[in-house]
DNA sequence: AGCACGCCGACT
DNA sequence: GTCGGCGTGCTC
């Protein structure tokens, strides 16, 4: 096969010559030759042998033709000669160089399932044949009974359908009393009726998604932010933008912070559309995998709701761009390729020349700065829809209001437990630290029980009866005694987790029903949904968890919310703190008092006149963010400025340090660029790598990676210790 | 990313 | 004397 490919290249006259982009971290793309006939475009997909190996990679322009021709081997085009879209090309090469990583690297991302670009394998399906069987026993005459109603189907499914075993199809088969047809290899993907079940929008609603239809039929970029508060209804106001694009024949891509969310968004998706839409995230199925990419790439799905990684597919023809909860931390990729899905979406967006929408109520800064300064669309959804109340949020000085030592809900808030539980509605308790307590130390001498990998308390699990690291996932047992001082069952825990608050609810409210909910009490998403399911039928009274019960579940009969600890991640010197405390508590808060009854919220710190807490308790947002603004203009900071920064680790600590040093030291100086460090990380051991940060803070008008490549041309980082950057970090640590 | 080539310690 | 550690360099 491919000795015939070769030849008739050597015979058809002159043979192309294209640079070919290989998902491994090379410095460009390598020059091969294509069979004769073949087409230099840009995004066909070929595979390329690469020393020892064959290589999945595209066609990236003309050959460079540093290599001599001699020493160029063939790539051969993939069957059926599949091309990565050109803007899809564009969009690698653009994040490649944004994030100073090597483009075969991005290109990996948008290749990562091999599998959807080898050749189909078609399905068999079979129907009634003209021959009719010498001998027809009962269980073959129910075989050809189901299938002469000229419906093609599967093996299994005749077999199941004639309640015969397989053997008895593949008999029939044999005796030509059946034949195959071949389908294709999977059933259509549904597609999203935009006029299924229109939603009745409030005015404010309806005249955001006036907007927002207007700007997907322009058919070019523009970005807007669609701000409102939880329960303002802006996933129904751009579920109209999603039909507009629909009916233009355009696709939809929707990006969600986590996909734990997505079960209830696709039900939704689907009350609104007909039918579900296609996903995309990591722990998606082999075969629904390769399902998904190919539908993208034919522009078969029209809408897809994913995951960061979702911004690589090949979308044929995408006409808008969604990003749910905008302002989420967990749109920060932190790992191989550093980047920011929101960021990345707004390019995606300008080079497929399409909308893009960030959805929040609680916007990043940057997106408000944005917004407000006219750069992008601000679309405000001011209210609640119906006639729901914002809850009334009380600040509790924990300083002043304290219980007995070791406790952890003050009397305020146990008072207001106590007065929701007697008249019959839910509580919410708040606190987002898994585990019983955060630190153990010994009693005797001070000595504090630390992950030998990560620079990092283990945190006592005390249903588990573990000591675990929340970094690397070391786990072991409470020693039993102290291994410095030898003080035998000397440990005490200290702080709170939510396991801890949950003993102490237990504790003063016995007779009430109750339920943990965080990510390790809960074995998968399964369980999660079982605490949520049994909010909702108010199987339980009080549902005790960290951060996952924040987020966009609504329990029309909880009316009080209690934050046990609001001065966590209080972390000075972070620029983003203060934003990121606001954002969650924010959010916690939006759970009280749905649906007609009023909510009460309370909210225990040490600070009470601290901004946060003040826009909290005055439900201020606005205020706060311009006080935000200010505060980072002044300092420099993003978006007034640009921060980058660069990671070295290494399993060598004393590498990790040289280089550090090495690295500062060449440094170029350059106007309006600073540099920072080598600091150790803020977790500076983790899972067994020292890890070395540097930070650079450059003007806004300054090119952040010329500088960055300038520099680090120059500086050799060399064997054992590995080099990061991290544009736009999102803290300083 | 893989994988091969290439120089220094404990084994048949 | 060899087998093998992983440090450096190459793959069109």
């Amino acid at each position: 096969m491919k000795d015939a490919v070769l030849k008739s290249a050597l015979q058809l006259g002159p043979t192309p010559r294209a640079g070919v982009l290989l998902p491994y971290p090379l410095p460009g793309p390598y020059d091969y030759k294509l069979p004769s006939g073949v087409e230099v475009a840009r995004g066909l997909l070929v595979t390329a042998p690469l020393g020892p190996r064959e290589a999945l990679g595209a066609v990236w322009g003309q050959a460079e033709g540093a290599v001599g021709d001699n020493r160029l081997k063939y790539a051969t085009p993939l069957e059926g000669h599949p091309v990565l879209p050109a803007d899809l090309c564009d969009f690698i090469d653009w994040v490649a160089d944004y994030t100073l990583n090597y483009p075969g690297m991005v290109l990996a991302m948008a290749l990562r399932s091999r599998q959807a670009f080898e050749p189909g394998a078609p399905r068999t399906a079979y129907v009634r044949g003209h021959e009719t069987p010498k001998r027809l026993t009962p269980a073959r005459a129910r075989v050809l009974e189901i299938a002469g109603d000229g419906l093609a189907r599967s093996v299994p499914a005749l077999a199941e359908e004639a309640n015969v075993t397989p053997a008895v199809v593949r008999g029939l088969i044999e005796a030509g009393a059946l034949v195959g047809v071949e389908l294709p290899e999977f059933d259509p993907v549904p597609r999203p009726d935009p006029h299924f079940a229109p939603t009745t929008l409030s005015l404010e609603q309806e005249a955001a998604a006036r907007s927002l239809k207007a700007a997907v039929a322009a058919k070019r970029f523009s970005t807007a932010l669609l701000d409102g508060v939880t329960g303002s209804g802006k996933t129904e106001t751009y579920f109209e933008a999603i039909a507009e694009a629909v009916a233009q024949d355009k696709q939809v891509l929707i990006l969600l912070p986590e996909i734990a969310l997505t079960v209830q968004f696709l039900d939704r998706f689907a009350a609104r559309f007909g039918c579900r839409p296609a996903e995309w995230h990591s722990d998606l199925g082999q075969k629904e995998r390769r399902r998904v990419y190919r539908a993208a790439m034919s522009g078969e799905a029209r809408v897809i709701v994913g995951a960061r990684s979702a911004l690589f597919l090949p979308f044929r023809a995408l006409g808008l761009v969604i990003v749910d909860e905008e302002h989420e931390q967990a749109y920060k990729q932190e790992e191989g390729p550093i980047y920011h899905a929101r960021d990345m979406a707004v390019v995606r967006a300008r080079i497929a020349k399409c909308p893009v929408v960030l959805a929040s109520a609680t916007p990043s800064l940057e997106t408000f700065v944005n917004a407000t300064g006219g750069r992008y669309a601000h679309l405000v959804l001011p209210r609640r829809h119906g006639n729901a109340t914002l809850p009334e949020v009380r600040l509790i000085d924990v300083t002043r209001e304290r219980g007995d030592a070791g406790t952890f809900l003050s009397p305020p808030l146990r008072e207001a437990l106590a007065a929701t539980l007697a008249s019959g509605e839910q509580a919410m308790l708040f606190l987002n630290r898994r585990g019983y307590a955060p630190l153990t130390l010994c009693e005797a001498c001070g000595y504090k029980i630390t992950c030998p990998n990560c620079s990092a308390w283990l945190v006592e699990h005390r249903y588990r009866r573990r000591l675990m690291c929340h970094h690397c996932g070391y786990d072991t047992h409470t020693p039993a005694e102290c291994p410095q001082c030898a003080a035998p069952s000397s440990f005490i825990a200290c702080g709170p987790g939510v396991e801890r608050v949950a003993e102490e609810f237990a504790q003063v409210f016995p007779e009430a029903r109750m339920a943990i909910a965080s990510s390790d009490t809960m074995q998968g998403p399964g369980e999660t949904q079982a605490a949520i399911r049994a909010m909702h039928k108010r199987e339980i009274d009080v549902l005790i968890g960290t951060q996952i019960v924040a987020k966009g579940h609504h329990f029309p009969q909880l009316t009080l919310v209690g934050v046990v600890d609001a001065d966590l991640g209080g972390s000075d010197g972070d620029m983003r703190a203060r934003e990121r405390t606001f954002q969650l508590l924010h959010q916690v808060s939006g759970r009280a008092g749905r649906a007609d009854k009023p909510g009460l919220v309370l909210i225990q710190t040490r600070n009470p006149k601290d901004p946060v807490m003040q826009a909290l308790a005055k439900g201020d947002r606005d205020a706060f963010y311009e006080q935000e603004r200010v505060s980072r203009e002044r300092a420099g900071s993003p978006p007034f400025g640009r921060l980058a920064a660069i990671i070295l680790s290494s399993a060598d600590a004393d590498a990790a340090r040289d280089a550090g040093r090495i690295l500062a030291k060449a440094a170029p100086s350059a106007r309006g660029v600073k540099v920072w460090g080598p600091t150790p990380a803020f977790y500076s051991l983790l899972r067994g790598q020292t890890r070395e940060r540097l930070l650079v803070q450059a003007e806004r008008g300054v090119d952040i990676q010329a500088y960055l490549r300038a520099w680090l041309r120059q500086a050799k980082i060399t064997g054992v210790v590995r080099l990061t950057v991290d544009i736009d970090p999102m803290s300083f640590f």
